[in-house]
DNA sequence: CGTTAAACGAGACGGTACGTCATGTCTTCGA
DNA sequence: TCGAAGACATGACGTACCGTCTCGTTTAACG
């Protein structure tokens, strides 16, 4: 067993770089981003971050996974309520944050950087993405959304539109145009 | 009228550039993306990019909308296999570009940078936007598609799953799966 | 002959650079000298300048050579007395003139630099040395310098010192001092 | 006191520069000289520079007062021959470094640039004037040299002829050329 | 309770790129 | 042909971060 000698890290270091990382990001965004700013806001040396993490992206990675809330799944009964609720409050949250465009960018960079991308793929992705496939299976079910679709793809239908008009399309999410959006998607996976 | 006074620029240098950072950005992404990386490919100074654009983003932006095919909007008669062909081709082509991903990178970095904001949305987004809009216009006339629900609505339906499907969850959009997608996206917007 | 074919060059628009350059010089010195700036302080083009001189140093030389009054050689019949008052208007002159310390800085770059150095030579110090000789043997065959010194060394003893306290000891030079000086350094050379 | 924190500078890296800065100035004077050309032949990054000195005028001041010898001060019991020895040494020693002109272009450069000569005052000038008026005062304590002559005016009467031979004449200044000359001065400070 | 090994701040260092400026040459147009 | 205007390759400027490296100091856990 390894033996932890020497001083060990303080966690109070970690969490006042983590705080930093995320003021600086909601402030300039990614591409402002700098290791230097980030110490210098944390009070703490540069190459103390590097022994926490190999570079800015993973860094930011870690951060983001952490500060943005997971997909909250309500679990009502109602298998579809729970699922438009989810999809409402995934965007509303994402569009209130200030770091939802810096995961997007991230993704984005992600397909040219491996190295990225499975650290995006671990910290953050996979969470969110494997429990709402469980609760759209559930939806399946009970019968509410037509059985002939693949979880995944349902998925796509449910999030995707929500996702393309808030990023691409420039335009606010508030709950309200959020569900409208979720409720019309939704034609398409229903059973019928 | 105003006479073009001192040497004009030459039209083949320009195009160097543009070339170059193309090339750049294939290989390797925006954000490893260099000014002067580019110049040095391009056989060019550095000032004489800096004379043409303020700077990175500015010239990516550029570029981009220069070199991204727009959307290919079929007139066959038939509005709505018209407007599936058109979302079709145009995620296929996305995703066979090395120049999608870059694309949706800017997307990001533009909510906190407004120059390039402005950027985007007047040399890519506004050409592609409004073609679209008229073309499912069309089709609600034709009464194939729901008049209910505002075009830009639609828009987000049957482009946001494909967009979704590729950028986040980083599946590979040939134009079979593609295809499908818009099929089942369509069900959420047809008149029924 | 030579036919002066074409549009002659214009005897007003290299007045302008001169004027340029001297206000230049005298604003920030020799160093901070730019052609990019002469050429927007005179109105004028750059390569207009450049048909003119062949660059900075030798525009500078020539610039010098006009403005820096000549050595005024006083002839009251007293030879001793016009060499010191021509030793102390030299040295007053100088140190009131804004391009004297230009001058030295061109004479120290030309040890290094041998077009800059004939420049020199030839447009400025020439001039005003070979005056001064002559004033110099004058007072030697009046019988007033010992005679038995060469005319350069004169020079040297008598304008050295001045030179010396203006540029390296960095003391004001008005006409009571210099006129002091002089007379301390002339008990050398003269007769007795 | 003050405990040195963070790495030490490697006094090694700051002697390639002096050294470089030395080698670079003899070849081809100090406007030719660039920090870029330091940097690279010192095997040393540019900002490394910028790090111990603001830019090049307090570089080279700096290196000059380093390397440039200083005057020599004999001390035999005989002041007025010390003296004599001491101006000799001192030009043969300028004219044959490289170094000299420099020093002499900087020292007209600093009539326009405050903050360099400030540098060459403390750095380069002080010391070798202070311990100079010294040996005067000492000279006509012996009663050697006139007393009624202040000490900086000898100083101008013995430095400033060999000075202008030198520097302005463009004269090479042999130990034989120069002892003359300095026999000459010395007759006007004299005690007769 | 002293050892000891790692964490930590500070900052130097070789790099690389930045965005700007001036150079000297060139092309184009109008006088 | 001159002159203005300005493009262009070149190359240096001074600055900002990068990721790595010494330093001296602090802090626990271990022996």
């Amino acid at each position: 067993m390894i033996s932890a000698r020497g001083r060990p890290r303080s966690r109070e270091i970690g969490d006042r770089i983590v705080a930093a990382t995320l003021a600086l990001l909601a402030e300039s965004g990614y591409s402002a981003l700098t290791l230097e700013g980030i110490a210098k806001a944390a009070g703490v040396a540069r190459p103390t971050i590097y022994r926490r993490w190999p570079g800015k992206a993973a860094l930011v990675a870690d951060v983001l996974a952490d500060s943005i809330p997971p997909l909250v799944l309500p679990d009502t009964g109602d298998a579809v309520g729970d699922l438009m609720t989810a999809a409402v409050e995934f965007i509303v949250t994402m569009s209130e944050s200030p770091y939802g465009p810096v995961a997007y960018g991230l993704l984005a960079e992600a397909h040219h950087d491996d190295e990225l991308a499975n650290h995006l793929q671990r910290a953050y992705v996979a969470a969110r993405v494997v429990s709402v496939l469980g609760l759209i299976e559930r939806a399946q079910h009970a019968g509410r959304l037509a059985g002939d679709i693949p979880p995944d793809v349902v998925r796509d239908i449910v999030f995707g539109p929500l996702i393309f008009r808030w990023l691409v399309a420039g335009q606010p999410m508030d709950r309200c145009n959020a569900r409208r959006l979720v409720e019309i998607a939704f034609r398409a996976v229903e059973s019928r």
